[in-house]
DNA sequence: TTGGAAAGTCAACAAGGCTGACATAAAATC
DNA sequence: GATTTTATGTCAGCCTTGTTGACTTTCCAA
């Protein structure tokens, strides 16, 4: 038995990759695929004793060093509360140093140690990995193509967030 | 400044979408693109008292009617004591169906009711709402590379898996 | 000098993972 | 027919990581 294929779109065009289906398919692609790609990360980080909250500190600061704790905290969208248990942690083993702002010092510039470098370079080479594999199977107009639908998934107020937060600075 | 752009491969190749920032922005499109594809249906879930574990089950049982508990367990990868949970919340809630197996009594045969399935509609409406806009905007070329790559972030082994629980029957 | 922003902390709670142990029913095997 | 294995369910306890609410300290800026 075929699948019923019925198109989403009113209008007489023929929008196949919008059927429902195909629809469906998205969603459990965005819901296996994530769990992977967050697996062998996750591995490292259990043997460390950390979690996955820590390796997303860990990325955005090694990703954006200096950086303060309020800006982590818009990227993250998690509550202080949360984030500070975690940073805490990484800060008393150190892995991140904290340093009071220069020109704001209620601030906090947060930098990674040699050592928080080291567990941020192993936990990303393994996610790199799995990514660089599945970029390189699919080749390079599926990964164009890949990028453009995760850009939309976003909303847009976190993309102008992420433009703010996260690219390089002149 | 321009980026560095350093081809991370061996020959001579000019395989720049495998760039360590190409793969950099991949894996932070992931990151972020799955936090607000989950955030619409968390929403609905929240307000009925249930959580994203709920939704993944309505979401498998509407999916594959009839399918065993075991079969749920190989798809979720959770242990039984985590489904159990939530699971027993369906069940007596009046959302999901909990019946005999005909051929094996040992087997549970889960299904929707259709308190259930109303649920289920709902979430997977806002769920689909997202992806539709995002396909929409990035186009079916978008879309099959978006397929592509995050099939093969998928453990081969979990994709044999999805093949043998959720294609249809014959 | 004072109001408010930034940061940090404490306490309590919830969801949803986990392990381990154990129970029951039914199928499969010896 | 007896035994073992499988499928399911359940209890107890633990962990991570999210939440809210209350409160303090620091310190910039008006």
């Amino acid at each position: 038995m075929t699948q019923p294929a019925r198109p989403s779109v009113r209008s007489g065009e023929q929008l196949l990759f919008l059927t429902d289906d195909q629809l469906r398919q998205g969603i459990e692609l965005m819901f296996f695929a994530y769990r992977d790609f967050t697996a062998d990360p996750d591995r490292i980080l259990d043997e460390q004793g950390y979690g996955r909250a820590h390796h997303r500190v860990l990325h955005f600061v090694n990703r954006r060093p200096g950086l303060t704790v309020n800006e982590l905290l818009a990227i993250l969208d998690v509550t202080k509360q949360s984030l500070n248990r975690v940073l805490r942690q990484l800060v008393e083993d150190g892995l991140v140093a904290s340093r009071v702002g220069r020109q704001d010092r209620r601030q906090r510039n947060l930098t990674l140690t040699d050592k928080g470098r080291a567990l941020e370079a192993e936990l990303s080479a393994a996610q790199q990995t799995r990514m660089r594999r599945a970029f390189s199977a699919a080749g390079p107009e599926a990964v164009q193509g890949f990028r453009q639908v995760l850009e939309q998934i976003i909303e847009p107020e976190m993309r102008n967030r992420m433009e703010r937060l996260l690219e390089r600075r002149e």
